[in-house]
DNA sequence: TTGGGCTTGTGAATGTGAACACAATCACTA
DNA sequence: TAGTGATTGTGTTCACATTCACAAGCCCAA
């Protein structure tokens, strides 16, 4: 086992979080152990790279039968630090704002939304989902008071730097936001985009060269 | 130079499609040239990463000036194949798909929306954005009369393999989904899956864990 | 026309991840 | 208890991406 040698790869950990929802279907259907084999298969990755990124997170499996499903992502869970509850504050109660607030999986995942805010007049005060939207103006405050570790940034793109500085500013680095635009983002916090955009010229462009080729190892 | 060498990395065909949009924004402010450096502090990689990437796409840049953006733009957008016109066709009209529908600069970024699709009667019929919403048994018809390249996933996660199914069957092999689900997707199709929760798990991990460590070819 | 200051383009070195192949190990059966 | 079939864990190899470092080349000014 190479675990404890200091540090897990980046690649590794990325991938490590995607076993997670697999690993979760699998047990829903009643899978009590699953294979390197039948996990690559579902992630569409070679199955000596599944085999390998377990490695680094301890000796799980057994031998000629495979890993058990559970102990497999309780494992991983606490290699990753995961954080069952973790408080989201959203920013921004508009169209995806809304939706968002909506979606109620995302509770049932530990991904918890505590606190809304807006600007506008008229949505303060609305009942969105199961919260009320507040003043964007105790933003700050409200990220302390709530112990916020996440904030969701759905605002007009031209707002949103001004947005993700302040959520820096009162101690949250963590941003997660819907305007593509990367520039002029504080570096204090880490800025995930989703960028939808990008994400289908890229996948067209892979459509269209496609390189169906897979290794040896029995990945399908 | 050492374009025509015949393939492109993938590394760097992902990294040139997230260059175009802040060389957008060096064009709206009237930048007519960016040096790798300027370049690199916006994208946060090393400048080296991003005169190789140019390298593959041909020769653009001046010694001692820097690349033009205008012509940089038209060639990586040549080189990437990048469609100014995709059509696209939105399956399930709920929370996710009205924000989409709704939204109006994918048609300024040259991805167009050309219909909108939901089996809930209530929905057919009803306009949204420019689309009036049709009837989800038309889609495989309606992907061929419009030439759809690319559809857009917003229904249900238990009906998405489903209707990923009918997409790629009706010659369409880009879909992005919504739904968390990559299992039991098709495998002529090429699927991108928006999960938010597994965007926020990996940040908050990667916040935590902090390796602010650049080269030292430059990179702020 | 020469020189100085920059920036590109790229050979070479370095670093890193993926793939392979196989010994080690387990469950199960007779 | 020995044998069989299956699967893990990992040493090793290979391939590729990143980084460094610098010569080549461009602009401009004197
Ligand atoms: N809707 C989509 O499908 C879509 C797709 C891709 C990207 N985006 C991007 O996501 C962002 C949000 O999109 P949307 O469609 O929800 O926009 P929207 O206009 O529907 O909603 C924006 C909300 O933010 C609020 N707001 C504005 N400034 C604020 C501030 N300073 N503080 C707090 N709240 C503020 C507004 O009152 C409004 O309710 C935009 O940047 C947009 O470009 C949206
Ligand atoms: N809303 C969010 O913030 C959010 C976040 C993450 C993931 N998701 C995922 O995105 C997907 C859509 O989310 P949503 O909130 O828009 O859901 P929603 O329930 O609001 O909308 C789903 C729509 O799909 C339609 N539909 C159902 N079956 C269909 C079929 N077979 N063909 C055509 N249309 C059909 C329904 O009539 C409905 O209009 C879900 O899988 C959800 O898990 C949503």
């Amino acid at each position: 086992m190479i675990v404890g040698s200091g540090h897990i790869p980046s690649e590794t950990t990325d991938r490590l979080f995607s076993y997670l929802r697999p690993l979760m279907c699998l047990l829903n259907r009643g899978s009590d152990t699953v294979s390197s084999r039948e996990l690559a298969r579902l992630c569409k990755v070679n199955p000596s790279v599944i085999r390998r990124d377990f490695s680094y997170v301890g000796n799980l499996g057994t031998r000629g039968v495979g890993y058990g499903v559970v102990e497999l992502m309780e494992n991983i869970r606490r290699a990753l630090k995961f954080d069952d509850d973790m408080k989201i504050a959203l920013v921004g109660v508009g169209n995806i704002g809304r939706a968002l607030l909506e979606h109620v999986r995302f509770g049932m995942e530990g991904f918890k939304i505590v606190a809304a805010f807006d600007n506008n007049p008229e949505k303060i005060g609305r009942t969105v989902g199961r919260l009320v939207v507040e003043d964007a103006i105790a933003l700050e405050e409200r990220i302390q008071s709530e112990a916020i570790q996440l904030v969701i940034v759905a605002v007009p793109e031209i707002c949103a730097p001004d947005v993700a500085r302040r959520v820096g500013d009162a101690g949250v680095n963590s941003v997660l936001s819907f305007s593509p635009c990367g520039l002029a983002m504080p570096d204090n916090v880490r800025v995930t985009c989703v960028d939808l955009s990008l994400e289908m010229a890229r996948l067209v462009y892979h459509s269209s060269s496609r390189d169906g080729a897979r290794g040896k190892d029995g990945a399908a």
